[in-house]
This record gives C-alpha cells, sequence and structure tokens, in this order.
DNA sequence: AAAATATTGTGTTTAATTTACACAATAAAT
DNA sequence: ATTTATTGTGTAAATTAAACACAATATTTT
C-alpha cells in the first residue's frame, strides 16, 4: 500500500497522473488532428497532402497531421500543426468532424479531429517543400494511409455545401480575379458546369466584387476584367443573399 | 535501467502503456462524449438535461456526458453513454462538433465530442427519471455546467439547419400525427411563425405524408386528420425536394 | 336541437427567383 | 485586315415562394 517503488518508472506515474486529479488517467485516448487543405492551380482543385510518418504506410501519402498535446487547445493543434508541416501561419481552419473507430490507427488507439482550410497555391509558397509535401489533384485522390480518404470526402463533401452557401472560394484564388477564373473554381469545387451568364448574374447582384479597373494580361484572345472580393462589402450584404445557391 | 519495481504502481503503469506502443502515453487525453438529446412536448422543443456530476457544478445542469473508453469506437461510447444515463438504446445519434478548449472541464483537461439527437417523448418513456435527468425547455436554457451551453448553442443552431434540409422533425413526433402538430414543431424549432396553407402545400407535394384514415380524438373543435412519415417514400422522392426550405 | 366556438381544409393571385438561351465586342496572333 | 478565342450583355419562360379568406366540421354550451 504506502510503499513507494523508486526508479524512473516511479517518476513516470507520477507525472502521467499528477496533470488531472479527478479524471483517471486510465480513460487516456490519444487524440490527433489532420488538416485537410484545399488550393486552387490550373483549373483544378487541389489537396495538400504529406508522406506518412509511419513505416507501414509510407508508400501511402496522408493528410497533415500530428497528436495534439496534453495542455494545448484543439484549434491551436490544429494552427501549431499545419505551420509545422507547411510553415503557413495565416489561413484560416475550420474544424470538421471526428474520427473514432476504434482500429483506425496501426500505431494504437487515435481518435482524430478533421479540419480543412483553403489557401491560395500562390500566395503561400511553401517553404517545407522538400518532397514530403505534395498538392494532389482532388479528382485523383486515391486512398491515402489511415482512414484519410474517408476523411478527405467527408471535407470535401462539406466544402461543396459550404460554398454554396458563403463565398469562401476567394481564400483559393490571387487577389485579383477573373469572373472566368471564378467560375472555374466553383465548377472545379462542385464538378459541375455552370452557365455563364446566370453566373455573373448572381455575383454581381451580391454586390461584394470590386471592379479594379485593370484586364488579364497575355492571353490569346479578349481578356477578362479583374475584380477583389470585397469583404466589407459582403458583411453589409450578407442577410441579403446568405444560403442562397450560387 | 533493468531494475523493475514491484507492487501496484508498476502494474499500473504497464496496464497503461501497453495498449499503445508507438504512440506516447504522455500526449493521451480524455476524451468525453456529451449527448444533446432534443425532445417535444406540449409544443414546445425540450432538451434533456442531467445534474451534474461534479460538486462544484451540483446547482447547475448539464448534458448527458462521459469518458469514452480507450478500447471503444467514439460513436460507441454515445449510445453507451446514452444508453447508461438514460436506458435509451433506439434513438439516432448525430455528431455534431469537438470542444477542445484547454480549461474547458474543471476536473482536468477533457476534450468532448457533442452528439444530438431526436427523439420522441411519449414513445421513450425513460427509465431512469430519478429526479436526475429532466426536459427543460430549449427556450429558457440559460447556463449550464461546464461549456455546456456553448455546446448546447451550436447543437441547436445545428438542428435549425438540418431539419430544413432533411425531414428529420418526425422522430419528434407520435407515429401518427396531424398536420398542425407537424406545423407546431418546425414553428417550435425554428422559433418562426409559418404559413399554413403554404406549409400543408409543401409537406404534401414532397410525397411521404400517409393518411391513416383517422382523426385526433377528445379536441374541443374540428380535429385533424392523422398522417405518418413514410420513410420509402422519403427515400424515392429525396432528389426532388432534397435541400429544399421548408 | 340550435347556437357558439375553435380549428381544419382548401385555391388563387402575385411576386420573386431560377433557368435557358444567342450575339456583338474585343484583344491578340497571323 | 482577317482569324481566333473568349468576354460581356438581356430577355423570356418556367419554377418556386408568399400572401391571403372562407366554408366545413366536431365539440361544447345554452
Amino acid at each position: 500500500m504506502g510503499t513507494v517503488a523508486n526508479g524512473k518508472q516511479v517518476k513516470k506515474i507520477k507525472s502521467l497522473l499528477a496533470i488531472q486529479s479527478e479524471v483517471q488517467s486510465s480513460n487516456r485516448i490519444a487524440l490527433s488532428v489532420d488538416c485537410v487543405i484545399f488550393g486552387f492551380d490550373e483549373n483544378k482543385l487541389k489537396v495538400l497532402l504529406m508522406r506518412s510518418d509511419l513505416k507501414k504506410y509510407q508508400s501511402k501519402w496522408s493528410l497533415l497531421g500530428d497528436l495534439v498535446k496534453p495542455d494545448e487547445d484543439l484549434d491551436a493543434a490544429a494552427y501549431r500543426i499545419l505551420k509545422q508541416r507547411t510553415g503557413l501561419d495565416d489561413v484560416y481552419l475550420e474544424q470538421v468532424h471526428s474520427f473514432g473507430k476504434i482500429n483506425r490507427h496501426p500505431g494504437g488507439r487515435v481518435v482524430t479531429v478533421a479540419y480543412c482550410s483553403l489557401i491560395n497555391i500562390q500566395h503561400h509558397k511553401l517553404k517545407i517543400l522538400d518532397n514530403e509535401l505534395h498538392w494532389h489533384d482532388v479528382a485523383s485522390v486515391k486512398d491515402l494511409a489511415f482512414d484519410h480518404k474517408t476523411i478527405f470526402d467527408l471535407s470535401l463533401q462539406r466544402l461543396q455545401k459550404r460554398v454554396q452557401e458563403h463565398p469562401l472560394g476567394f481564400s483559393l484564388l490571387p487577389n485579383k480575379f477573373s469572373l472566368r477564373e471564378l467560375q472555374n473554381l466553383y465548377e472545379a469545387i462542385l464538378s459541375i458546369k455552370l452557365d455563364r451568364r446566370n453566373f455573373r448574374k448572381k455575383f454581381f447582384a451580391m454586390n461584394f466584387l470590386v471592379d479594379m479597373d485593370e484586364i488579364e494580361q497575355n492571353l490569346p484572345h479578349r481578356p477578362g476584367k479583374l475584380y477583389k472580393f470585397d469583404y466589407d462589402k459582403y458583411e453589409k450584404n450578407k442577410k441579403k443573399w446568405s444560403g442562397i445557391d450560387f
């Protein structure tokens, strides 16, 4: 009972158990975050993947993930992990869903929380692109490590839905973009063809596009005007169109 | 190094560390599930709450929650916890969001995954109703234990959105219901008034209501016809109306 | 049994939104 | 000057949503 075992192992016990008093330590579980980072390039929707950490999965690509630390906010962990894996620290992350099947991870019991983000590939040249990270065409993502294909599929679905309710797409485009680029983006995300005239009508009606008085350069045909997304105008006109299908 | 300390504490170490080899045990975190159970009674939307386990929060109500076990699927944990707290085992639970602020729980670091469900109060007389559980009016839920008010608010928002995209509401009603009851339900969930004629038109057009050839009983005025929700018809006509605002 | 009460059941008109669709204007390349 | 590829624009038809009123019917009251 009162006997105290000396040595490293006992220290381990104490540090393990000290943090949380009322919560039984035997019930603790490893928790990870996996980030689904979408980009848009060459008129295709892309997703940023990394080579799996684990040997068993070395041949497969995986989402950008890592364990959450016990003294770290869940959201903060997502930002930390993204920063760590890519160097990116100025992007918005949004929680998608948590995945907790018992054997989803070969290294043991790990529950993971998926986050997703939209980034502009041009503006965010990845600092850490040492062959461990790669932008994949969303359309050609086949199997990923662990259950990451499931996570990716749900995240894509979520993106498709979100983008029809809110003007999120802009974070995937350069600051100045033509309406054709914008339409290409929506077509890529939703995997559908849209009518050009109706598309333009709808976006102009929403009243958050600002004409930059510039046109596209170096095209072998008539160039389009360039616009930017005005966040303040968006906030002001929100209620009028929020929830409308694009 | 090789010294082995005898006694209970060493056993504890081993059992703690044995389960997961590759995943560092120092990174493990307590994980819980909290269930937001909605019901509908007396034309009001209700939520099932329990008295908080913790002394510190005894005066407050809390969501139905408990820790997830290390060898248990996340979804399974939600069903287990609901069963344990209420006796209910035939309801559908849906994951809402995970909450992981560092100090959200006074008992230590606990990340929680919220689930929500719609149940029919009449059909599911709670087996365990020993003053520890109570159906609260959603409208009058003020502060709850921990961050449960935040969790509840988000779950309600989610419900309001979901119910406009899919015909979920039926699980809150008796098998046979009048159109007035159905409308009351939608008005309660969305906190808005709906036009009776347009409401009826919309639901009949969706073509999943079956006329039971019965009418309401014991009313001091003209009774309404009773209908039931036909899941097969719903599946068949899904595409035609899915996503339409009710 | 007649009258009062409270609610059900039903249709139409108008407005708003979505869809379908074609041609002239323009910048670059030849 | 011509060709090329794409931009920019408007209208009509169809669909969907919103607004709105009165007769029919069980029950209760007198």
